[in-house]
DNA sequence: AGAATAACCATATGGTCATATTGTTATGAT
DNA sequence: ATCATAACAATATGACCATATGGTTATTCT
């Protein structure tokens, strides 16, 4: 009598499905104009669905943030984990991470400006400004250990401030995205990508002594 | 018969004051929760003279982002103007220009505020991205000239790249002021400021050898 | 004085949207 | 087999909003 259950569905698959509905809706039509029904429509289900699965749209937008940022996240760890193969050099590796988050190619400029329409609706909205602040931050400690690494290295002087160089690499890297997305030209491309390899050449300027990691 | 002229009145104070209820209502509700209706009651007025003075919303937030982007412009020339008279270094005259950008004090924050949760708003929509970009270029173009200057007097080393110092320094001051909308923490600011300051010693390495500007 | 018209206002209209409501369907445990 | 219930769908509801419409008021030129 008790105990009986019905039919059951993977919600962690139901929920990516729906969210993915709402990314392709707000790159092909604006966040700005990403509606339940919309998304509903997009992701082939009904708007009770949708529902079923968030109890406003808020949780849905959060939702969708949280998993575009993990998304962000590892794919970022990943061009490091690939840079680490071909050099040793740390400054490489950091270099290749901060590059992904760069709108570089047309995929990247996607989640690009996903990330930067989703701070705007951040800024009225406390949920999704914590998502963002904690993503900022994870983003930030990784910099500022690959800085510590350096150190311990020999690729970055001992009186470096690495939280102050981690803050300063990511707020440079996070405002040349931001630039990227209104100036489509090349040469600002270029121009960005050697700002960011600028920057690390001045941060790690030794020869690496020992193992990194 | 022709020519009969009625009652007049001063557009451009008028507008001034129907775009001042747009960022009261913005900074006191939030951008996006801006109405015509809102604006009107912001402003005094009716939604009727609202829609005399402009033909669409689309146009009124147009004119209250040009309106704030000018604003933020002169206060950072005046900002570099005080400097000037302080000191005869270059790196510390902009260096006070880029901290105008910063949401260092309530009146910048709220400025700061209005700009980047008008850049969500340009991502979908190309007058308002029009404003930005314009905007943008015309803040580089004042950094890349002081680093010009900075190498006629020598300051800066003959083979600094100015434009590219001038989006770099562009794009820190502006992802940091990002940052700070969202973590109201006094040590991010003081870091704030330390990265800017760091950056600027960067870059202008040298005495003032002559006159500035 | 009074005609012409900009300045200004109140309300109507039509559409959109988030959410509520009221279902139907399928499936797992008994 | 069938019951309880999650999964899923269609439509209703009510609020909000940009804009349209149809005014009134005030002022300037003749």
């Amino acid at each position: 009598m008790i105990g009986v259950v019905p039919r059951t569905a993977d919600h962690d698959s139901r929920r990516a499905q729906i969210t993915a509905g709402v990314r392709d809706l707000a790159l092909s039509s604006g966040l700005g104009a990403v509606t339940i029904a919309g998304t509903a429509r997009a992701a082939g289900i009904s708007v009770g669905l949708v529902q079923h699965y968030y109890d406003s749209k808020e949780s849905l937008l959060a939702d969708t943030l949280g998993r575009l940022l993990s998304g962000i996240e590892a794919r970022v760890d990943r061009a490091i984990a690939l840079a680490e193969r071909d050099h040793a050099r740390i400054e490489h590796m950091l270099g290749a991470g901060l590059l992904e988050l760069l709108p570089l190619s047309p995929a990247h400029r996607d989640e690009t400006y996903l990330r930067h329409a989703f701070a705007g609706l951040a800024l009225d909205n406390p949920t999704l400004a914590e998502h963002q602040l904690a993503f900022d931050r994870r983003l930030r400690d990784r910099i500022t250990q690959a800085v510590r690494n350096g150190m311990e290295c020999g690729e970055v002087t001992p009186e470096t401030d690495s939280l102050l160089e981690g803050e300063a690499a990511l707020a440079l890297t996070q405002g040349l995205a931001m630039r990227l997305l209104f100036d489509r030209d090349d040469s600002a491309r270029s121009r960005a990508r050697a700002a960011i390899a600028t920057r690390m050449a001045s941060v790690f300027v030794g020869p690496c002594a020992r193992e990194s990691r």
